[in-house]
DNA sequence: CGAGCGCGTTGCAGAATATGCAACGTTCAT
DNA sequence: ATGAACGTTGCATATTCTGCAACGCGCTCG
């Protein structure tokens, strides 16, 4: 819509694939020379480009700055919400959402279920870290390391007789979790609650927070339950999809 | 330069700060709606801005797939090269510079001393990991627990009395390197060869490669090697800087 | 139920803005 | 020393962007 911006932020994938001079830019580009310079000028200022010494143009550090400074400024839980209302609309049951923080697995949303029995949990309190669904899965995509050394530094209460009993047996969930995309906590931190859970992934693919659908025996079985997984995993994905800025469309040239 | 590209561009860092809607971005702008649109319409062509479920603009993902991009195509030794043969240039002494890859770290380019002694180096060679200087700095930068994994997994040959005898000593040099942002080899390959290494950063702060200087003991003593660290460490920051693109300088509105 | 408000969107005419040209300055290699 | 390659500048032209005003739509409030 706007030639010259369109020209500006042309410039920007090319230069991604590496260094270039002005010529090449103003080849590539399909404009003269005068013209690159000053777009590349503006670009500088904005510190979207840098000029290395060997007088080439990069792109340059404010372009990570941005990058992560609007990650660090998204708000998962107000971005999640809509999707956890509608998913709740759906199948009724209580929808959690939960993000790993300072060692803890903490819900940071919920949507009450709209059958009268309905479980407790609390908005900011930490989660059953080795039985709920949603921790596995933000542990699970931890670096094989690191999961390994949280895995020995945790205690494992038996809440109930399926409770996960030490860290081998977490550990051997985390990997099943991490593989399969998905997790569920089938009566291990109350006997007649089950959950299903799916991972919300950033634009990099790491998890970086995670949902889960949680409904009494009483209400649905187990199997059932097991039923909204398709569903509780679209709803991650979309989440996803609109957490990481949704998908780049096919590029055209000039 | 370019009025144009210049307001578009100026929308980031402010979309950066959080979500904002149309009449939001032409107020801060001091621009028309219709012209904030039309801006907001070039950017989100070119991905760099999205529009999420509630109207509002965000930066989108090719930002950060550009800015993975650009870092997946940098190349360390390009940069690094002219840095390295300028303290060659001052020193006189052996420059080498390493990264870590596949748990090794490897030489990946090398300024061969001025003095008629040298030190036996290949680039491309792995580097004895449990001594060089090179590797103690590439490792420190891990997470703890990632470190310790390493460590243990290490063999600890015995090149000279004063290699580092085991994974205890390892992951205590590690952490003093780690502090103090530079590291030593005194005589732990070669018995009569010191060096002195300081840490190369990307834009995150993460250690991407690492330099050192080596000098044998007929040449200088180790202390003399030792004050060359000021030097060292400045090359390296230089290095920094132009790899992780520049300084954002001071942000002018409109 | 209807009016009014807020917000995003479009077409248009005027004017500011970007463009290409040609010429100059430098640096580097021959 | 000479030439080529590259980045850089001033300027006149006209292309491109801008602001305006009006429209459409969805919401809320009366």
């Amino acid at each position: 819509m706007s030639q010259t911006v369109d020209r500006a932020l042309s410039i920007l994938p090319l230069l991604a694939e590496g260094p270039a001079d002005l010529g090449q830019v103003a080849d590539r580009l399909g404009v003269h020379k005068s013209t690159a310079l000053r777009l590349l000028r503006t670009l500088h200022e904005h510190g979207l480009v840098f000029r290395q010494s060997d007088q080439r143009y990069r792109l340059g550090a404010r372009l990570f700055a941005l990058a992560q400074e609007a990650v660090e400024n998204l708000d998962v839980r107000e971005i999640a919400h809509p999707h956890l209302l509608a998913l709740n609309e759906k199948c009724g049951h209580t929808v959690h959402l939960a993000v790993y923080e300072e060692q803890e697995v903490l819900y940071i949303d919920k949507v009450e279920s709209r059958y009268p029995v309905r479980m407790y949990s609390r908005i900011g309190k930490p989660v059953a870290i080795t039985v709920a669904a949603v921790a596995k899965l933000l542990l699970a995509d931890f670096p094989e390391a690191e999961r390994r050394a949280v895995a020995e530094k945790l205690d494992y209460p038996a809440y109930t007789s399926r409770s996960t009993p030490n860290a081998a047996a977490f550990l051997k969930e985390l990997a099943l979790v991490r593989e399969q995309g998905w997790a569920t906590d089938l009566g291990g931190h109350e006997e007649s609650i089950n959950c299903v859970g799916a991972p919300i992934r950033g634009a990099d693919g790491r998890v970086v927070a995670a949902m889960s659908v949680s409904a009494p025996n009483v209400v649905v079985t187990a199997e059932e339950l097991l039923r909204l997984l398709p569903l509780v995993r679209r709803t991650a994905e979309a989440i996803s999809r609109e957490y990481s800025g949704a998908v780049p469309d096919a590029r055209n040239a000039l």
